[in-house]
DNA sequence: AACGCTTCTTACCATAGATCAATGAAAACT
DNA sequence: AGTTTTCATTGATCTATGGTAAGAAGCGTT
């Protein structure tokens, strides 16, 4: 059995969720183990769930024509990853979520989303919040790839995600900045040299 | 006075308003009209509108530490613009919208959308709609800076802004790919020989 | 301990795209 | 119509980043 979970703690904090109401949903709440590189969703196929990251680390991307894989976001703890689109419109994927290590996540379906939205007002507001914050993060990415070079690009993912270039492997971050790893390793080595 | 306006179609369209509601609405509606140049929202204001673009075109861009210009989206005819993270969280925008061609928008304030969401029930499950569909198309957005070279991406744009193409200048089209006007022209230049 | 596998680094060369500069064409302004 | 400004194109050169390859360091497995 799982202590006091993160995202029974994430609720109360965020939408002020009672007691009472937690004990309902928690019948609809189902966590799920993923051992590091396993497949959380594969492109094809349509995304049935939001996932919460009790603990570990998941990453979401994409591949490209020539076999390339694109990282657009990881999720650590407490973060919430998902394609939204697949999930919302009932569509097909064309992104990947794999555990970069061994991960809890909260399953988060349809049910439980609607159950939630019955029993807590806030949490309509929130999700408008969830969305919007989302589309600030994706904007300031863009206009990182559009205006800085690969350095500039490395400082700014340090400063958003402090501790996660501990845990992945540094090919991941470079595809995330979007250059190779060799790329990233010169632009540490300059960089160490201050 | 405007005929029948694209905004009116677009609202009966998308969240079958009533006649009846239109007449309420309509006193809440503002058209403004912005010679080509003229700025909607610069940096560091707050954006306190969506603007739907009757006629003409918008551009929404940020201006990176070296001066330079990174349009994230054009907004012809039908589009919505705005800076949400600022129009929603009340903060200094780190953007600019301006007029490519002379543009009359109609302005949408917060007191506007409030009375719209009482009215029709339709349009709060639509906005969530526009939003997820933001989010897509900035993920793809994403997906292309990341994988795709200069050529790529131009064809990209051509599909996904066939008109646009023939209403900007060159060096805009460059400034949304994220390369410079001149490799733009050397790209067309080479497509052009097929 | 020895093996394989993955990751990181470094060196050398290749290339896409940037920069600079010059020219002509088109648009805007008077 | 003439002047000025903005745009697009092209050539020559430069630079950031990519590609390839090899070696070193770490880690898990046997």
């Amino acid at each position: 059995m799982i202590k006091e979970s993160n995202f029974k703690n994430y609720l109360f904090q965020q939408f002020e969720l009672q007691e009472e109401h937690w004990q309902k949903l928690q019948a609809l709440v189902k966590y799920q183990r993923f051992q590091k590189g396993e497949f959380l969703l594969t492109a094809g196929s349509i995304c049935q769930h939001s996932f919460f990251v009790e603990s570990g680390l998941l990453r979401f991307y994409s591949i490209s024509v020539n076999g390339k894989e694109h990282i657009l976001q990881f999720a650590p703890e407490n973060w919430m990853v998902s394609d939204r689109s697949s999930f919302y419109f009932g569509e097909p994927s064309s992104f990947y979520i794999d555990a970069v290590e061994d991960t809890t996540v909260v399953m988060l379906d349809e049910r439980f989303l609607k159950t939630l939205a019955e029993v807590n007002v806030k949490f309509a507001t929130n999700n408008e919040l969830l969305l919007q914050n989302h589309i600030r993060h994706l904007h300031q990415r863009l206009h990182s790839l559009l205006g800085e070079n690969a350095e500039e690009r490395y400082l700014n993912f340090l400063k958003l995600y402090p501790d996660v270039m501990q845990r992945v492997p540094q090919w991941m971050i470079a595809s995330y900045l979007g250059i190779t790893p060799e790329s990233l390793s010169r632009v540490r080595k300059k960089l160490s040299k201050n």
